[in-house]
DNA sequence: AATGAATGAGGCTTCATTCAT
DNA sequence: CATGAATGAAGCCTCATTCAT
């Protein structure tokens, strides 16, 4: 029943590794964070994590690289969904999941701080930024709405880009929400504004029903 | 009673420190930056900064601080433009300037990195957001633009709400520029995003001619 | 009684790891080497070692025991030569040998470095060396050369302490040639000083013909 | 009475330090100090090498140049003397003093050790031994007692490149003498052999009287 | 027998902070 | 006021050694 990995454990363990890694650098940021910490959220040794990154850098790299690829998977998720304005909720609520932590505000802030040092990391951020809004660009150019409605004579890619500029913008505000605040409270202050953009681009009049 | 010296030693050597700071914090990160950096930049001796300020935690929050007033001047210039248009223009390009660096992106993405784990650097920048929003809302208000247009029935806060949004998510956009841009080539990338917004927003006809 | 595996794996084993030990040593000294250079060197795993070797100090150990065996064997084979130079020569000249490495002059004088602060590594060291002298001051007494010569009144062991010392002193100064020197040239360059000795200590004449 | 170096802190500190190493060094060789043994050593914190230090690295190259200007003070020291055998007795003897660890004979086998996987060390290493052995060839050229005799037809560096190679190799006999053997008996022993090979060279008859 | 994942102590280095001058 | 030498805790990383497989 249960499936084994072929390389289980090599695997396992850099994502065990991954995983701490993600939740310290959210709670206190690359630099803040220590491989100390680290090894300590994944329950193992700080040696241990030398075995599978060369370095800290490489573990902020491999990181980034993460967020990449769960940008894509989320990408892909978006586009399966049957309008265009789910889509986007999809692609822009993540962050705001009571899931597991993927794509958490405070690193991708992190991220792009980051990448303003770092232009490897920049590269990637650029190429992920890219790729998403590529995507984007192309859901609304199939999208019925953006189709029938006057789009106020803007192109797909145009649309894309003021999208992905709010998103990234209510990302941000959303490092500043207090602690208390729940995910699903913070989603929704997400989704209030962020919404209002979509309905004024693509002039919907009713809005679909989002769970 | 107690005397206030207009340009006392005391005032400038601090604001000397904090621009060297800001030089620093901007090119490394706050938390990459040591207290040398700063005295070298500074063009003083480490131990100079610890009659200034407490800490490199107090540095970083009079910077916070410093970044505030900045802003606030800010506002008050965009207060004086003879159009809506105009004042968001000066509100959003000051971190393109070419002049002596007071709001630069990648401090500013730092900040709020900070603000997600730091409740004191939080509170104070969410302070900052909503004196600038307000006074946005203000200027939005007062605007035959935005009086005479249909707003397509957003409120003046809510407008204010997306052009926070979107300007910040530019701001997040251009630390991702490759170092070799120049200030105008990036003040260029910025507006061509966010004036699309502002059009739409505002449906201006015809645009203000910039220099 | 107990059966004497002539070739058993674990001889094997050892002489291997022992073989990749002392090309790692004398590449990068006793303390430079990390057990998994070695295991490395060696083709195997890190724990392999440690099935033969009850720690690295041991493999030290083990090597400067080695080299024990490689100077007796050397001094063997050196006694079957035909004269005293002959036998000298083959004795001194054995750390410039194009060969597998046996007697490397970086590894002998990381040994004496070792003995300086290793009193068992000193005593073997110092045991070889009287062996080595024992052996040689034989020579010197069975020789003709040495016999027929006036030899300036020194005695047989004055005469080998006399060599011996030329020779680690000449050693000594092999670690400096640079490293694109080749086996031959250092070999030219060792017998050089070292004959001048040997001519002085025997008053030859006629000098033997070296390959 | 006391002359205070005008800029003696930095100076005494850096002599301090290099005083502390050179115990450290030749106590337990370059690669098994730690930075906390030197500073343990010096009385100072480990941080405070840092001030003079870049690393542990430039610690050893600056122990490597001490030792070269000890030599050189030493050559000075052995051209002052009377006679060839007094002046060549200081150079070779150095290493069995009582007095302040100057030149220590596990430091020189240390250093040699080093300079074969140190091309900088091997260069300095080089550049010490070619200046003294020039040293001693033209003390030898200039040497009534060389010129006099016959030297058995050597020339006065191939003379010294004898002279050299002795010492050296005693030095590095004296590293395995035991640790209870006082600097005294150590003396006598390495000038015992060494004098058999002057007086060989220089065919005296009537020896110094030393003290 | 052999492997190599795992551990954790310890080494090098940095840096915020203090304090004598 | 100002300096910068000094401190020592803490961070990154290595490595000898163990042990489950």
């Amino acid at each position: 029943m249960s499936q084994i990995p072929a390389d289980s454990s090599l695997v396992d363990r850099r994502a065990q590794i991954l995983e701490a890694a993600m939740v310290c650098f959210a709670k206190r940021g690359f630099h803040q964070t220590s491989m100390h910490d680290i090894s300590a959220e994944a329950g193992t040794s700080v040696g241990l994590i030398y075995r599978y990154f060369v370095s800290k850098e490489a573990v902020i790299a491999a990181m980034a690289d993460r967020h990449k690829n769960e940008i894509q998977d989320l990408l892909e998720r978006a586009r399966q969904a049957p309008t265009l304005l789910e889509s986007l909720e999809i692609l822009f609520t993540a962050h705001c999941s009571e899931n597991s932590p993927k794509v958490l505000s405070a690193f991708v802030v992190d991220l792009y701080a980051e990448a303003s040092r770092n232009p490897s990391i920049a590269d990637l951020v650029r190429d992920v930024l890219q790729t998403a809004m590529e995507g984007v660009t192309d859901l609304i150019a199939r999208s019925p709405e953006a189709k029938e409605a006057a789009t106020h004579g803007l192109k797909p890619n145009e649309l894309s880009e003021l999208i992905f500029a709010v998103a990234r913008g209510m990302l941000m505000l959303d490092v500043l929400q207090p602690q208390e605040m729940t995910a699903a409270e913070r989603r929704t202050r997400q989704l209030e504004v962020t919404r209002r953009l979509w309905r004024l681009l693509f002039k919907t009049e009713h809005e679909p029903v989002y769970a």
